[in-house]
DNA sequence: GACCAGGTCCTTG
DNA sequence: CAAGGACATGGT
């Protein structure tokens, strides 16, 4: 007889914050948090760390300069996270759309959570994670991010559902504090990369929960 | 050289 | 709707 999915999530939540204590993770500027969040899809947080430093370093790491900047400039500093076409496009989509919708982000941190939610997922080439990363992580909103780690995770331990209901289930579950969602989303990311890389998923120990 | 990384979009069956 | 491919560099 295994416990329920809510029961499931609360005891992995306190297990990996006991086994990892507190991780501060994406701390900066709303821009910045932004402009990471969509350098960090589908590659690791070193390479984006390198090409924000880069950016940086040519006075781009911010909307108002990706918006008028040519997409090449951008590709070019943010080569080694990979694809960086793409990437230099989705970043002048958001900066566009955040400059001509909001102004500035400011603004932005006003607006109630459902209608950035709304704002960034209208945006071409972000999607459900990098809009709850950015309302998480830039914004402080109680917003879950389920990505691919978190999915293989809770399929260990007997929760099949997808993304969504995913979603649903971990905000239902969690209190309405984004530092709290911060630090879930972190913990789970840190055991995964650990224990449960496709290769070694074997030796992730969470199954156990699964009764 | 093979495999994978904190996704998203588009095309097919 | 599910599944598969494209996008691309860099680390192990």
């Amino acid at each position: 007889m295994s416990a329920s999915s809510s029961a499931k999530i609360a005891l992995i939540t306190r297990v990996l914050g006991t086994k990892y204590g507190r991780i501060d993770w994406w701390r900066g500027p709303p821009e910045e948090v932004m402009i990471g969040a969509i350098l960090t899809q589908q590659t690791r947080w070193e390479h984006v760390n390198k090409a924000l430093t880069e950016l940086k370093r040519r006075g781009l790491c911010s909307l108002r300069a990706i918006d008028e900047v040519d997409s090449v400039t951008i590709e070019s500093a943010i080569r080694c996270t990979g694809f960086y076409r793409i990437k230099a496009q989705r970043l002048k989509s958001l900066a566009s759309h955040v400059n001509s919708v909001y102004g500035d982000t400011n603004i932005m941190a006003e607006k109630p959570t459902h209608h950035l939610r709304e704002c960034l997922m209208g945006v071409h080439g972000i999607g459900a994670e990098t809009a709850d990363s950015i309302l998480c992580y830039a914004f402080q909103r109680p917003c879950f991010v389920i990505d691919a780690y978190t999915e293989r995770i809770c399929r260990c331990i007997g929760i099949t559902e997808k993304r969504q209901a995913l979603k649903t289930l971990f905000e239902k579950v969690l209190p309405g504090d984004a530092a709290v969602h911060q630090q879930v989303h972190a913990h789970i990311v840190e055991y995964a990369k650990e224990f449960c890389a496709k290769k070694r998923c074997g030796e992730c120990t969470l199954a156990s929960l699964n009764g």
